[in-house]
DNA sequence: ATTGTGGCAGTACGACCGTGTCGCTACGGT
DNA sequence: ACCGTAGCGACACGGTCGTACTGCCACAAT
């Protein structure tokens, strides 16, 4: 055996240096040229890691999702209303490096819609979040922080869809957006499923 | 003066040609070629009528708000709860045509992040449904259909970030999502505002 | 010392891209 | 009847793209 290489170092590498390219250039420019070049890398040295453009694109993807399961696994299991807030709000952008991932996120689920080898990654991602939710909305019952009335299913739907709607916003107005803002408006939704 | 061509209709015949290519095909083939072949015509025709690409874009971008904006102008002024959801439910892609048209405000405003052509209409457009939001909240003030004391700009922010999101889930999960659920999540959300 | 192979560089191919430019054609204004 | 010009077809230029392919080199295994 020749010269040995970390290959999940080295794809970890690749996949931030699309990142990277992606940020700045948009995700019509994450070529494997250009990706290559933001790594120091040859075009040869990245296909011998990814075969082809779209296992770049689909480990930049999950690579994202990972580090946001990594953030959320030790918050877990939620209890209390105190957690499920602390839960919420690893799921919104706050923070450069945050808003970088999800500029990330957003992109290439979009992306996905005409990419096969996207679509499933978007999905189950999709459904995992639905699926904290529930267990966020969940612990609220527990806590009896949640109205006795309330539709569950429901509620998950709404913190799903609000969670998204405020983290789609914080994208939208760059990384210097009021987040403190996006903050309250998740504190105030939380209270009010108490009433 | 040689032939005459109704330039406004043109543009928009070629605006929907791109929004097909952007469906099928994805924002990254919304080419001049692309575009030119999809509508029936040369290069050369649509250049005359869009000089750049960009030109093209950004028209694309704006007819899609102005479609928006033609549904909800005929339900202004809102003044009871029941128009504040009608309006409300005219932001939602609801029916094949609006998600079509969702998927394209989506797609071009994530091109935004990195097209300093699109940019100014994506926060223009941004900023108008914050005011529109404004506009329901305080139409629900009126009503005494919201809690006294009640943030109104917070409460502004809460439903465009649940606007938004919902929009998001209905264009991340198809054009056959469960349309009628994102409406009764929205209920539910003005449901709450009152309690 | 030989050898097989992982790692990497370079090049090539065919396709698509935005845009500039030239020239023809047909028709409205005179 | 003539003329200018809007409309449009065609082509070229320089660039980027994904991917395939060849060959070199260093080093582990033998």
């Amino acid at each position: 055996m020749p010269k040995l290489i970390d290959h999940a170092r080295r794809r970890e590498e690749l996949a931030e240096a699309a990142w990277r390219v992606l940020l700045r250039d948009g995700v019509g420019r994450v070529s494997v040229r250009n990706v290559a070049a933001e790594a120091g890398l040859t075009v040869s040295s990245l296909r011998h890691v990814f075969a082809t453009q779209d296992e770049l694109l689909v480990f930049a993807l999950e690579l994202v999702l990972e580090r946001v399961r990594r953030r959320v696994e030790p918050l877990l299991p939620v209890t209390d209303r105190r957690g499920v807030e602390a839960v919420a709000c690893e799921y919104l952008p706050l923070g450069p490096e945050r808003w970088a991932e999800m500029e990330v996120y957003l992109s290439l689920f979009m992306a996905a819609g005409t990419n096969p080898e996207l679509a499933p990654h978007r999905d189950h991602a999709h459904q995992a979040l639905r699926a904290s939710c529930r267990d966020l909305i969940e612990a609220l019952d527990n806590g009896t922080d949640l109205a006795a009335d309330a539709d569950r299913e429901l509620e998950a739907q709404r913190l799903h869809a609000l969670i998204d709607g405020l983290a789609t916003h914080l994208v939208f107005e760059g990384v210097r957006a009021d987040q403190g803002r996006a903050r309250r408006v998740l504190r105030t939704h939380l209270d009010s499923l108490a009433a």
